[in-house]
DNA sequence: AAACTGACCTGTCGGC
DNA sequence: TGCCGACAGGTCAGTT
């Protein structure tokens, strides 16, 4: 479910939330969920979005989270003993303060760490550069769709971005990525940087799943142009979008006006 | 090395 | 109504 706009979004506010507190007990309700062996209490200094993954640094290591499909975090000020439904593990930090970790398929993770999984280019850096992009698009020959969505390529990518971000900058899903002009390069990456902005704005999108650490829902699916718009008209020249399978994910876009 | 496929889970939705 | 398959924001291991 949370793609780079909804993680960015939860780690913004796990910044103002959890910064500086003191982590003290950890509760997995989960088996499939190992134990984490943490050396507690630890202070948590801040929290950091790597790819998808959410990072809780702390003095003596790294929590690693990563919310999967259906994964979600919530907040709060004080929490009931038992579980709720879906809730698979849980951070107590002092004054009562916990961190619920929701997850209804239970694809989500949860890892103690000193190092971080390797990533591509993160797209709202200066790393993906013109330059950069380029060169990673030319030297493989793949769909362009699949390509931005390889979290070894590029970090945070996921489905709902890849597929708008496609229709902004007018190009077909499936084309070969080495068929790119440079001109179709450099508005690609345009549009990517404009969507995930505009969608971080929004506070992601809410399609399901997805909320806000207090439990909002994010609002950019009000705005979206083509992810689950089949059959509707596209906003540019009014024909419809269709629905494909482009590695195994649903993938939206305009047959007329992306090329 | 790179690119597909099915598997991992649980729930929902649409068709017959 | 009920059953059954397809599908859902993501990765991974296994296979070509």
């Amino acid at each position: 479910m949370p793609e780079l706009p909804e993680v960015e979004t939860v780690v913004r506010e796990l910044n103002k939330k959890i910064s500086g507190r003191k982590l003290k007990q950890v509760e997995i309700f989960d088996k499939k969920i190992k134990q984490l062996r943490l050396p507690l209490p630890m202070k948590i200094l801040s929290a950091d979005r790597h790819g998808k993954y959410i990072v809780l640094h702390s003095t003596k290591g790294k929590i690693l989270l990563h919310l999967r499909m259906s994964g979600r975090l919530k907040f709060a000020e004080k929490v009931q003993e038992a579980p709720e439904k879906y809730e698979r593990a849980r951070f107590y930090f002092n004054r009562g303060f916990a961190l619920q970790f929701l997850d209804q398929r239970r694809f989500g993770t949860i890892e103690w760490t000193k190092g971080l999984p390797k990533m591509g280019l993160n797209p709202l850096n200066k790393e993906f550069s013109a330059e950069n992009f380029r060169e990673l698009v030319r030297s493989r020959s793949r769909g362009i769709k699949t390509l931005i969505m390889d979290q070894k390529l590029i970090g945070g990518m996921g489905n709902i971005y890849a597929d708008e971000s496609l229709w902004f900058a007018k190009i077909n899903p499936l084309r070969k990525s080495d068929s790119l002009s440079d001109k179709e390069i450099l508005r690609l990456r345009q549009s990517i940087i404009r969507v995930l902005h505009a969608a971080i704005k929004k506070g992601g999108s809410t399609m399901r799943d997805y909320k806000k650490t207090g439990g909002e829902s994010g609002s950019y699916q009000l705005f979206r142009k083509v992810y689950k718009r089949e059959g509707l008209p596209c906003f540019r020249c009014g024909k419809k979008i269709v629905k494909i399978k482009s590695g195994g994910r649903g993938t939206h876009f305009c047959p007329v006006c992306q090329k």
